[in-house]
This record gives C-alpha cells, sequence and structure tokens, in this order.
RNA sequence: GCCGAAGUGGCGGAAAGGUAGACGCGAUGGUCUCAAACACCAUUGGGGGUUGCCCCAUGUGGGUUCGAUUCCCACCUUCGGCACCA
C-alpha cells in the first residue's frame, strides 16, 4: 500500500523544490510562440480571501495548460499599492503607510505561494516603490509634453471623509456618495489635473481589434455615450445668441420653450428684472442639490420661468426660456430646445407648467384613438361605428361618466372616423382624435393642433363651451386628464415630420439629415456630435500617491519638474494629519522648492497626488522589466522598458480579472496605451488583446462576501484542512467560471474525495481482481475512455470551462477505478490512461500532478526538464476516441421508444431494419402509416407516424 | 426607465437543434465495525402502473421544426451595472 494522500506534506514540498529548481523562471527559449498571461494586480488589503483565488485558479491553470501546449508563458504578478486604505490605516494605528503596505505585501505573497502558482515572482512590481512611480511621473510629463495633461480650475466632486476629490466613476447612486466610504460627496472649486480622454472617444468606441466581453463593449460604450445631431443657433429677443445640441433636428419645429442649466452663463444676462428673485432663489437650491441627500429617486420636474423669450430659427416661434436642473451644465452646451411631443423629460415639464406641446413627427404606428362622451352623439353613433368595422368598446369613468371608446388603424379609417364624427355630433359637442391625428371635431368642423397659436384657440373655443375644461392650459393637457389617452400622446419614433413648414411630409428615415442639411445651407446649425464621456481628473488631495511633477513659480507660473530631476519623492517621514488632510501640504522641505525655469526661490512644488488608476493603466508595462533604470538620470526620449523584451512580450495576449472594472481601469488604459502610440513608444493601438471576466465568488448564503455580513471565507483555515489543490479544483468546479456563485463548505468535499481516488487509482493495487477476460477488448475501450477525455479536456480548457473539465477527468478516473479490477490493468493503455490524467490535472492541481508524475516517472534528484509542468499536452487521436458500438435512439413522432446497440458505422438502411423490428417501437406503429424516417448523425432515428 | 446576464431536481450545476438532469453535494438503504467516522455498493425530478411500461416536467404563453432547455415573438421574475446625457 503506498502512502495516503497527504497534501500538507507534498504541497510544501513542491513549493519549495519548484523555487529551488527555477522552474517558473521567465523563459523564451522554448520553440512556441510567446504568451502574456496577464490576470488583474491585487490592492494588498492586508487579506486574501476566497475572492482573491476565485479569479487566480483558473488564471493560473491556462498559464501551466500554455506551457505545457509549448509556449513560451509570462505570467507575472505584482502590487497595486498605492490607495487611501493606507492612510486611514496610519491614521488609525499611527503606523507609516509604506510600512503597513508593505507588511500586507509580505503577506500576501505569502498566501499566493501557497496557492502553488506558477507567477514569474522575478519579475514582479510594486506601484509605491520609487523605482515604481519615477516612470508614473515620467508618464505624466510624457502626456503633459503631448498636450494631452492640462490644469482646471472647476467645480469637482469632493468626498469629505476621505478629504479628496474623485473621477466622475467614482461617485455612486443617487445619493450620488463615494464610492469607497458611502459619504455624500460635495461639489468643490479647486484648481485640478485633468488627461484628455476625451481626445480619444471615437478610437475608444472601435473594439474591432480586440476581443472582448460583450458587456465591457457595451458598457464603455454606454459610457462615451456618442451621440450625433446638430447644433443650433438660437436668439433671444434682446439678440443674445443661444447655442443648443440637440439629436432631434428634425424635431425644431416642435419647440416650444427652451432650457438652460441653472449655471449657464446667459442666466445672468437674460433674467428680467420680475423674474430676478425667482431665478436666484432656484440657482442657489441647484447648486446645492448635490449637497442635499435624496430620499426618493423620484424626479419630479422643477424650473423657473427667466421671463425673457428666444425666437426658434426655423420657424420664428416666441417661445419662453425656462432654467431646470434636469439641464446639465457639463454635457453639450447647457442648453436646450424642449420639444415637449417627443422627449418625455420635456413632455413632463411642459404638463408640469402649463407649456404648449405641438406634436411634430407622425406615430411610425398610424394608431389613433377617439373617446366620444355620452351624449355628444346619438345612439346610432355606436351601430354607425360597427358598420364601419372601426373598433370601439364602452368605458366608464366614475367621476366623468361613460364613452365610446374607438381605437383607430391607419390614416384611411382615422379619416373615414373624423368625418362620420362629425355627422353623428349633435350641436355644441365635440369629440377628440388624438395620436395618428390631433383634432378636436365639433359639429361645424375640426379644429387641428398645428402650433402653439392653434392650441391657444382650441383652448379659447373649449373654455367657453364647457366649464369642465376651464381647468386645463393646453390641449395636451386636457387630453392627458383622459387615461386611456396617454399612451399615444406622446412617442419617441423617428416618423414622418408633421406641422414643420416646408420639411412637413418628409419621411422618418431622412428627415434628421435633411433637416441638418438645411439647417447648415442657413447658417442656422451645424452638425455636431457630443459625448457622455468627460476628461479623466487625476488630482487626489492625499499623501500616499505618486506625487504629480510639476511647480508653480509666483514668476513663470505652471512649470513640469525637468524630467533629469525625477522621481519627485515621496517624503518619506511625513506626518499623516489625524484630519485626513494631505501630509504633503504641511511638509515645507517638500513644499518648497527653486523654480527649474527662472530659479525664483519661492516656487511650491504640487502637492496632490495621481489617481491610482494612473499606476494601474501601466503595470502590464512595468512587468516586462521591473524598476527598468532605476537610479539612472531619465530624458524625455528614453524608453520606459527593456525595449528587445518588450517588443517579445507585448501586448497582452489573455487579461482575466473581474467586470467591475469596465468603465474606469479598462477604459484608462486603452487610452493609456493609445496615447503610448501618439507618442511613438508602442506600435500597437490595444493593450489587451483578449479578456475573459470571472464571476464572483458568494458566501455560502449566497450573498457578496463582506465582512458586515459575517460570511468571508478565508482560504488560509481551507487550505489547511484539504490543500490548495482542493480549494483550487473545488472553485473551478463550482461553476462555469463566468458566472461565479456561492461557496458551499460541504461541496469541497467531493473535490478532496477526487483527489484522494486520483491518489489511489495511480498508486494503490487492484483489491479484488477479476480473473479471465479479453485484454484486447479491454484495452480498446479504456483507449477510447482515455482519448474522448483528452478531447473534451482540451475543448474545455480552451474555453475557460473548468467546470466541466473536472467533470470528465472525475469520469475518467471513476472508470479507470473499475478498470483496476480488470485485465486492463498493467497493460500499455492503462499506463497510458494513467499519464494522461496526471497530465490533464497538472494545470489545475498541479501538487499532486507532480507528486504522482514523479512517483511514476522520477529520477532521482528533481531537475526542471522532469517536471509534469513541462511536460507535453496529451495528444488526443481521434481514431482512438471513436467507438466500435453506439446507442442508436430511436423515436417515434420524437418521443424516445428504444434504444438499441448497434454498430457506430451503421447504415441508414440498417438503422431503419433494427428500429422497424423493435417489439418497443411496432405498439408505436400499429394502425400508423409512416410519413417520414429521419436518420440524424449516426445515432438517432426518427419515425414519424400520423 | 435604459443596458447586460440569468431562470433546469432538495442544492451547485450538465446537455454541436437529437436519450433532459452528466459530474458533484446532500439524502435514504446496505457492506465493513463492538460502535461511530472513513471507505465502498445501491437508490435518489414528480405521478401512475399490469414494475423488462406509461404520463408529466427545463419561469409563463405562443411560434418554427420530424424533434426545442437550445432558435423566433410576447410576457413574468431575479441579479448586476448605468441613470434627467437633450
Amino acid at each position: 500500500m503506498a502512502d495516503r494522500y497527504n497534501p500538507q506534506v507534498i504541497e510544501p514540498k513542491w513549493h519549495q523544490a519548484w523555487d529551488a529548481s527555477g522552474l517558473y523562471a521567465t523563459r523564451r527559449d522554448r520553440p512556441g510562440e510567446k504568451f502574456y498571461l496577464l490576470t488583474m494586480l491585487p490592492y494588498p488589503s492586508g487579506d486574501l480571501h476566497i475572492g482573491h483565488w476565485y479569479p487566480m485558479s483558473p488564471s493560473d491553470a491556462v498559464a501551466r495548460y500554455k506551457r505545457m501546449r509549448g509556449y513560451n508563458v509570462f505570467y507575472p504578478i505584482g502590487f497595486d499599492a498605492f490607495g487611501l486604505p493606507a492612510e486611514n490605516a496610519a491614521i488609525k494605528r499611527g503606523i507609516h503607510p509604506y510600512q503597513w503596505t508593505m507588511a500586507n505585501i509580505e503577506r500576501m505573497r505569502g498566501q499566493l505561494r501557497r496557492m502553488g502558482a506558477m507567477w514569474a515572482w522575478d519579475r514582479e512590481a510594486v506601484s509605491c516603490d520609487p523605482r515604481y512611480y519615477v516612470w508614473t511621473q515620467w508618464f505624466f510629463r510624457k502626456l503633459y509634453d503631448a498636450g494631452l495633461a492640462y490644469r482646471k480650475y472647476s467645480p469637482v466632486d469632493f468626498c469629505p471623509k476621505c478629504n479628496t476629490t474623485l473621477a466622475r466613476e467614482q461617485v455612486q447612486g443617487d445619493d450620488r456618495h463615494c464610492e469607497r466610504c458611502g459619504t455624500t460627496v460635495v461639489k468643490k472649486e479647486l484648481e485640478q489635473w485633468y488627461f484628455r480622454i476625451t481626445n480619444y472617444a471615437d478610437e475608444l468606441l472601435d473594439f474591432s481589434t480586440i476581443d472582448w466581453p460583450e458587456r465591457i463593449r457595451t458598457a464603455q460604450t454606454n459610457w462615451i455615450g456618442r451621440s450625433e445631431g446638430a447644433e443650433v443657433t438660437f436668439t433671444s429677443e434682446a439678440g443674445d445668441e443661444i447655442l443648443i445640441f440637440t439629436t432631434r433636428p428634425d424635431t425644431l419645429w416642435g419647440a416650444t420653450f427652451m432650457v438652460l442649466a441653472p449655471e449657464h452663463p446667459l442666466v445672468e444676462k437674460l433674467t428680467t428684472p420680475e423674474q430676478r428673485a425667482a431665478v436666484t432663489e432656484y440657482q442657489l437650491q441647484a447648486s446645492r442639490q448635490t449637497e442635499i441627500e435624496r430620499s426618493s429617486t423620484e424626479k419630479e420636474k422643477t424650473g423657473v420661468f427667466i421671463g425673457a423669450y428666444a425666437v426658434n430659427p426655423v420657424n420664428d416661434e416666441r417661445i419662453p426660456i425656462w432654467i431646470a436642473d434636469y439641464v446639465m451644465m457639463t454635457y453639450g452646451t447647457g442648453a436646450i430646445m424642449a420639444v415637449p411631443a417627443h422627449d418625455d423629460r420635456d413632455f413632463a415639464f411642459a404638463l408640469k407648467f402649463g407649456l404648449p406641446i405641438i406634436p411634430v413627427i407622425e406615430r411610425t404606428d398610424e394608431i389613433a384613438k377617439s373617446a366620444v362622451w355620452d351624449g355628444s352623439v346619438g345612439e346610432e353613433f355606436a351601430a354607425a361605428l360597427d358598420a364601419a368595422g372601426m373598433a370601439w368598446e364602452w368605458l366608464d369613468i366614475p367621476e366623468r361618466g361613460k364613452f365610446y371608446a374607438v381605437t383607430l388603424d391607419g390614416a384611411e379609417q382615422t379619416r373615414s372616423y373624423a368625418a362620420l364624427l362629425q355627422a353623428h355630433l349633435r350641436p355644441g359637442h365635440w369629440g377628440d382624435i388624438v395620436g395618428h391625428a390631433w383634432q378636436i371635431v365639433f359639429a361645424d368642423g375640426p379644429m387641428t393642433l398645428t402650433s402653439a397659436d392653434a392650441d391657444r384657440a382650441i383652448m379659447a373655443r373649449c373654455h367657453a363651451g364647457y366649464e369642465y375644461t376651464q381647468q386645463f392650459r393646453t390641449t395636451m393637457e386636457m387630453w392627458y386628464a383622459t387615461e386611456w389617452y396617454r399612451d399615444v400622446l406622446y412617442h419617441s419614433d423617428y416618423g414622418t415630420m408633421i406641422n414643420s413648414g416646408q420639411f412637413t411630409g418628409t419621411p422618418g428615415d431622412t428627415a434628421k439629415a435633411d433637416v441638418t442639411q438645411w439647417l447648415e445651407a442657413e447658417g442656422i446649425g451645424k452638425f455636431a456630435i457630443n459625448y457622455k464621456l468627460r476628461d479623466w481628473l487625476i488630482s487626489r488631495q492625499r499623501y500616499w500617491g505618486t506625487p504629480i511633477p510639476m511647480i508653480y513659480c509666483p514668476d513663470c507660473g505652471v512649470v513640469p519638474v525637468p524630467y533629469e530631476d525625477l522621481p519627485v519623492l515621496l517624503p518619506p517621514d511625513a506626518e499623516i494629519p489625524p484630519t485626513g488632510e494631505n501630509a504633503l501640504k504641511f511638509d515645507e522641505a517638500f513644499l518648497h522648492v527653486k523654480c527649474p525655469q527662472c530659479g525664483n526661490e519661492d516656487a511650491q512644488r504640487e502637492t496632490d497626488t495621481m489617481d491610482t488608476f494612473m499606476c494601474s493603466s501601466w503595470y502590464h508595462y512595468a512587468y516586462i522589466s521591473p524598476y527598468w533604470r532605476a537610479g539612472e538620470t531619465l530624458g524625455p526620449d528614453d524608453m520606459p522598458w527593456d525595449v528587445e523584451a518588450g517588443d517579445y512580450w507585448l501586448p497582452v495576449d489573455l487579461y482575466t480579472g473581474g467586470p467591475e472594472h469596465a468603465t474606469m481601469h479598462l477604459l484608462y488604459t486603452r487610452f493609456f496605451t493609445k496615447a503610448l502610440r501618439d507618442m511613438g513608444i508602442v506600435s500597437f493601438d490595444e493593450p489587451m488583446l483578449r479578456q475573459f471576466n470571472q464571476g464572483i465568488i458568494l458566501g455560502p448564503d449566497g450573498n457578496r462576501m463582506s465582512k458586515s455580513k459575517g460570511n468571508v471565507v478565508a482560504p488560509d483555515e481551507w487550505v489547511e484542512r484539504y490543500g490548495a489543490d482542493t480549494v483550487r479544483s473545488y472553485l473551478m468546479f463550482i461553476g462555469p467560471w463566468d458566472m461565479g456563485g456561492p461557496w458551499n463548505p460541504q461541496g469541497i468535499e467531493g473535490s478532496r474525495r477526487f483527489l484522494e481516488r486520483v491518489w489511489a487509482v495511480v498508486l494503490d493495487p487492484p483489491q479484488n481482481p477479476e480473473e479471465g477476460g479479453d485484454v484486447a477488448e479491454a484495452e480498446r475501450e479504456l483507449r477510447h475512455v482515455t482519448h474522448r477525455t483528452i478531447h473534451k479536456v482540451t475543448e474545455d480548457i480552451e474555453a475557460f470551462k473548468f467546470n466541466t473539465l473536472l467533470s470528465a477527468l472525475m469520469e475518467l478516473n471513476n472508470y479507470l477505478m473499475k478498470a483496476r479490477e480488470t485485465v486492463v490493468y498493467g497493460t500499455p493503455a492503462w499506463d497510458e490512461a494513467l499519464d494522461a490524467l496526471i497530465l490533464m490535472l497538472a494545470p489545475e492541481t498541479p501538487h499532486i500532478a507532480e507528486e504522482l508524475w514523479q512517483q511514476r516517472h522520477g529520477q532521482g534528484d528533481f531537475t526542471p526538464e522532469q517536471s509534469v509542468h513541462v511536460q507535453p499536452w496529451p495528444e488526443y487521436d481521434p481514431e482512438l476516441a471513436k467507438a466500435d458500438t453506439i446507442t442508436l435512439v430511436v423515436q417515434v413522432n420524437g418521443k424516445l421508444r428504444d434504444k438499441i446497440e448497434a454498430s457506430a458505422d451503421i447504415t441508414e438502411e440498417e438503422a431503419r431494419a433494427l428500429a422497424l423490428a423493435s417489439p418497443l417501437v411496432q405498439k408505436w406503429l400499429e394502425d400508423k402509416t409512416i410519413r417520414k424516417i429521419i436518420f440524424a448523425g449516426g445515432k438517432l432515428i426518427n419515425i414519424v407516424v400520423g
């Protein structure tokens, strides 16, 4: 009997042997292609939980697999070591952020090594090391020199608790809270540094050269938010030009008012004295708004009329100008034309404030509705509707009574209905048609809602004729009161233009382009594109980050730190103020500096540090040659890594990580590479060719793991109990890698049992061997099973389907357990099967695979050439995988009726004969005629009877 | 509201348009044991039955097909992200 499987012994043993033999040193001498596999670098928060292992175990398996396939694999790791938690820990515990971070990194290195991953530790890079951040600063300077970094005085989101500004991506939720600590952010006016990521907006929308998950591409596309439309100049009555952006120039004729953002610069000038007080009050309220925690997501529209009017340039209509907080100063031009008939926000605003709503685009479905109140027409109306084939029903509104609710389909029917209605109306009464047409039909003829003037005329007649309508300010408001109408009152279709002067009748598919062209010809407006994407705000008012290498001189102004003076070092002895304020502001030695341009002694350093996403935008380059040229003097023409090595390894072939970075890190790093390309530093357009996002491992209760829920799974204790191989394989077995799922503390037992059984199959002799049997046949069957498994496992690992990969290996092992007791034990086919099993386990469970491989093939002292992890991946032989017999599935009308063992190369003729001969099948054919027989894929036959 | 993902046994989950529930967990019964644990063997979607059988079942309702968990249409639910972007 061999020793029992004891991971506590073999795992440390192999860690040591692998390290000592240099097995995982990065090599370029293998015959195959290079493969740069990158997994998102961890933040050293202190403890690794199982959530860190979840992305890393499968990534490591892929790296190992690729190596067995002959690739030169580069699989580096490092630490994203700047950031707020270190500073907060410093305040709380009186430890310097550097010490805190380094202690955590040391602890995590140990935990990561216990996983047995094949990381290239010789290429480790830590972003808070001055030898690292000197290059982060160098990149900042290059971006500055390229005009991609600029400083702007602007209102920014500021977290009072973290004491720093946040990028737009880092502010979340309706209450606009800080991503990190949950505190509601405030607006602050500060001088801040930005990167011009917006220069690359269009290029960032192009994913054609990279294989990234759809959800990431969609998230980035939505985030960049490109819209095409037009900029159009409206003019105030006093002659001020008000520029607006619209995606719907085809709706210009329906603009019945304008809305400016409360902070729009023209508000001051345009506001009339009578409205001044109300406007100022509203502006104040709006500016405070982000500071107030909003309790509800209901966004009731608010706004104030500023007293002034503008002229709609397409039809010379005089329209009022309002301010409202639903218009953002930061998007477009900060001013809009409001087209309430075809924009839901404008529609809600107009309804609330009684502004006219004039449809200028036809519905594409041509549906119309008409409500005719009981008594407005004679009783013969119902029969007339039926005779004309018009759909109607009686509806009853308790306070208002009954009405004929007529639904009309198409222009033709709507027209004839208008005539029919008019003919049946009693004197002094009316009925409305809404949707495809917009009319009030009176006994003496219809009035149509074609303009704001028409709206006023209609209301005047209604008010005079029927007291009930006097509560309504506009025709649309009156119609809106009938609930049954609501779904046809507003739409945003691209339909045929109506009520639009010379453009009336322009079809929806060309309307936008036609109007834009005309606007340009008339000099009223021009084609324009807008993005939601804003420039990347990188300034952080914190100590623990990369100092921004800039100097402010009383004489020269903003002066960049010369390349040769880099790095600007963080003062290691800085005192972290308990308030969380930036220690650099109080560090006299850091702060005061001589101007590098004019020598003025009163210059000051920039005290802000960079967003840590700057560090992670280029870490995959740092790994190429970590701490490159440390201590040397740098210049603008240097290369930030070993070019020869970079040319070999770059770009990243596969990037694995979480999808939560979709609009931050993954967008920034693409921008960064494109900027480097334009500087001539790299020659490719995208940093990572392929990306795969894993899911989230949940707590045993199915919830996200968090300290507050008390459901965090710590890997250390599980490794102690079961070994790293069991933890690794269980994490891969739970389910599809990209789906995540709950950690089941009982489920892991199965993974451990599986490895125990592998151990037993490989090392233990038969327990109750069977006597006799056909050896050749048994070998053929075993080879069939082995090669089918190789095929399946190879396909699965290529597709990152580790759960089904492992279940295939379990099946093979289950088969071997039974086969061990037969004559096949000890045959060449048996040995081949054991080797294949071990080789296929090597990527997922590297320690047990190494141990078993060495027990079978080891020759004394371990050398890296002998390792299971450099053996070639088993070859799949399709001939051997083929089975001799199949189970022919026989269906009658698609229902399973019999299964018949048959030769694998059975012909359709033979299959028919077999199937029809089956008594189980014949039962279902009695009294029936065979209509058709389908023979599919050599494994199924379906008899169709009727 | 918009975008994305997903609904299959008691649970995690399998199924190139072709035997629904692979593999594993749990459960039940058995072997071993003084006993327990481990291990091993058997059973394990629901219902019926004449027990070498049948019916029902993949969120709901339709459709395409000889055949649908898979494709199409509509809807419901859950999770994740974005959210007044003109």
